[in-house]
DNA sequence: GTCTATACCTGGATAGAC
DNA sequence: GTCTATCCAGGTATAGAC
């Protein structure tokens, strides 16, 4: 299979997704990611239509990577509420460690996106009433204790969440079984 | 004890930190604040110095509330690494619960902080230290499970840390125990 | 595909009247 | 304490030459 190279456009996002990581969308300036790839902010607009694009695109594409990956886990068939946790914890490591950044800008500045807000948070809705319907199930089926599901909910996906800004700096840790562990926390808790 | 009514100082920060809370520093502009207040830009500048300073202020305040707390916590004798957890966990829902806005700002907006960044990040790094420690005791002492420290620091603080956005929409839950409840997630998990 | 030049707007902040 | 008026820096985006 052969390798396409990045296109223009993908290094524009791909340094911009960076620029807003670490500052925000709203602090982040066309001139900043010109300069960030050496040229003006003028010559971006080859490419992009414009900076509420950019924005756009890094967000819609990982939302949707998520639904596509919660619709392959409620489909499977014959797993457990627990196998089904540990599937999704899996699928936001690894979308995280491929797409640090995004995850970034998808967690930190999708409230600035304008025409794809709605479509965005339908998404966002979907993905946690899907959760919701597997911690709801284990509990009936006295896998999970029963606890307030919404607590459950907040608790790991707060957690997962947040993986974005531990899994660059932590590369020893991601080596030895990040998942595993990972999973063992969340789902057992820290106590002997 | 006689309520000391709120300045005009006091009530552009309390409209600020909603607003910031909302759309970011950098997406909040003086005039927004102002209007939210029903006066003109201008007028802000008679009670505060500058945008940066009401940034500076909110964070400032909150990290010195953690600091201050999580000495404590460390200070107590003769408890396990298991209570001073469940006090840890109690010190952010309380401090969340009296500040959401305020928190979500120092989450989201320190980086935009100026000459106060380095102070900030000196609280932060000292509270995340005394933390480890308490982990580490923990885990020595066979009262926690031999994890690596890491992985259980960013698994609770994550959590702990985005107890903001959900804090002001889950008024019924935290009427019946949201601190036992959260502290039975968070350290015992939720698998039978 | 990138440049210079520029239009147009909005941002933070100040001066001075009331 | 708030207003109007204003300064000036910097924002997104476009036009047109190379």
């Amino acid at each position: 299979m052969v390798q396409k190279s990045e296109t223009r456009k993908e290094e524009i996002v791909r340094t911009a997704e960076m620029l807003f990581k670490k500052k925000g969308y709203s602090a982040v300036t066309m001139r900043d990611i010109a300069q960030a790839m050496g040229i003006k902010a003028a010559s971006l607009y080859n490419h992009i239509q414009s900076k509420q694009q950019i924005l756009s695109d890094i967000i819609i594409q990982i939302g949707e990577q998520f639904t596509e990956g919660m619709a392959e886990i409620v489909a499977t068939e014959e797993t457990t509420s627990i196998e089904k946790l540990e599937q999704i914890i899996k699928l936001h490591v690894k979308i995280t460690m491929n797409n640090p950044s995004r995850m970034a800008t998808m967690n930190n500045d999708w409230m600035h996106l304008e025409k794809q807000k709605d479509y965005y948070l339908s998404l966002r809705r979907n993905y946690e009433d899907s959760f919701r319907q597997i911690l709801k199930q284990g509990i009936e089926k006295g896998e999970l204790k029963t606890v307030n599901p919404e607590i459950i909910l907040f608790s790991i996906l707060s957690t997962l969440r947040s993986l974005y800004l531990w899994i660059p700096k932590k590369e020893e840790i991601i080596k030895e079984n990040l998942l595993g562990k990972l999973s063992q926390v969340l789902l057992t808790g820290v106590v002997v």
